[in-house]
DNA sequence: ACAAGCAATTCATCATGATAGATTCAAGAG
DNA sequence: CTCTTGAATCTATCATGATGAATTGCTTGT
């Protein structure tokens, strides 16, 4: 690892930056440069203490500011210490939900968003999913074969076909596609729970509903591409007018870690 | 501030969480049950340390867990302390860019995104764009007025052709949609400084590509929704021809904070 | 009025020591 | 021989207090 022992502030772009900061980048920089993968070791703290030549605060600081980002896993005991780690799928979510906090997305903007790209997934995902992923899928519709007696099993049920979508998104191929379908799962997901949504069941609605999902993994299993990107744009279009029923509905809250 | 202080690890989930990352918890859930505001003042300190009853190395960990997240900034100085922060754009495109960094995003998934997303863009911006917006993008697109001499100026047109798309993310009302498309942006616009993706001008392309941008702010001008789209997905799917040219690429770095 | 300089406030960093959790491995019970 | 148990040890975690640095705002001199 370089010289950044100096006492000067070092400045890059004019703002002052703190040490912490600077040696979260060094170590940021230093996993790019050796290509280092999920699980491997870090220097420990007295290493980076010594390399730095920063006290034990600063560092720990600077390995708090990593781990924030996923970045990073520490773990105790012997051969413990400060690991690469895979930024996981719901802290990305998490991370992204901050962002949005303080900006305010309705429900017709998601649903905007998800007619244009879950038809997309769907048709790409078109005869590539093993049995054992159809028969997932399958199974999770039997959660809602039934139509919802009251408005809570009507939530219970939405959420459900919610982790239908999600579970979807995470068998794409598309890494890219799969994580902004899957955000927004969770945010609608993430709005039931804080927010009476579903009022009066409606079990026609409920029936169009199940009679799509069906098809769709009907025609993922032939291999229907288009079919499948016919069957997911109607079963999004009919989603959103459903919603627009409801009030528009805003992010304001911190999503769970 | 509730009672936090109990000398258990506090565990919730069965996993224990470390006290700087049950402090910065507590902060956040704090915000949020206030309704506080970026620019609002948090406690210093010395007052957390106070209310929590920890150390101040405690407490500085977790505001570094925070900072790290872009919900909070802190100053020094009469005045100064901690303070509720907006999320910024970049920030969150890099903290979103670590997520991809282990995954293996290819060009054409970039695209096939692209090609969803940017025609419904363009179709909502529509006769939505103010007189000054529209300026802006006529001048960002005087910049490759003039085909590329040579590879480097082919590059510099093309980073600059994505200033164009980000600009016009960012006018987009629907803030879901208008961040998809600048993070999509951004990625591309940071693979041209890491990759040689231009090797011959083609004056031909560069030619369509013009055409395409100037006939979309006419489009948008006029209030042409679906002119803008059709020109959009076509400027999009002759990108993406482009590209499949060029060798397949993946993210492999951090992106810059 | 204006500006240079002083002073107060607050976070930033450092230094050191004690504590607690996790892993390993060997000893003992079954 | 296998399984439990517990001590040893390695590592991060937490605590305390002192010193440094940056910024604001007031004060004072012109």
């Amino acid at each position: 690892m370089t010289g950044l022992q100096g006492p000067g502030p070092l400045t890059r772009d004019g703002t002052r930056r703190s040490r912490p900061v600077r040696v979260a980048e060094a170590i940021k920089d230093w996993v790019v440069e050796r290509g280092l993968q999920p699980g491997d070791r870090l220097p420990g703290e007295a290493e980076l203490i010594a390399e730095f030549g920063m006290s034990k605060g600063t560092i720990r600081e600077a390995m708090r500011l990593l781990q924030a980002q996923g970045l990073v896993v520490t773990k105790t005991g012997p051969g413990g210490g400060s690991f690469v780690g895979e930024v996981g799928k719901d802290r990305a979510h998490a991370l992204l939900g901050n962002y949005f906090y303080f900006r305010n997305i309705s429900i017709d903007d998601i649903y905007q968003v998800r007619i244009a790209l879950e038809p997309e997934l769907a048709a790409s995902l078109a005869g590539r999913l093993t049995p054992e992923q159809l028969a997932e899928l399958g199974r999770i519709m039997t959660t809602y074969a039934e139509p919802a007696e009251d408005a809570e099993g009507e939530r219970a049920q939405h959420v459900a076909s919610l982790v239908f979508h999600a579970r979807l998104a995470e068998f794409a191929d598309n890494a890219l596609l799969g994580f902004f379908i899957g955000f927004m799962a969770q945010i609608l997901a993430d709005l039931t729970v804080y927010k009476r949504l579903y009022s009066k069941p409606n079990h026609e609605l409920w029936r169009q509903g199940r009679d799509h999902q069906a098809g769709l993994v009907e025609a993922l299993r032939n291999g229907d591409a288009e079919a499948a990107r016919a069957i997911m744009r109607e079963h999004m279009e009919m989603a959103r007018r459903l919603m627009e029923d409801q009030e528009a509905v805003v992010m304001k809250r911190f999503m769970a870690e």
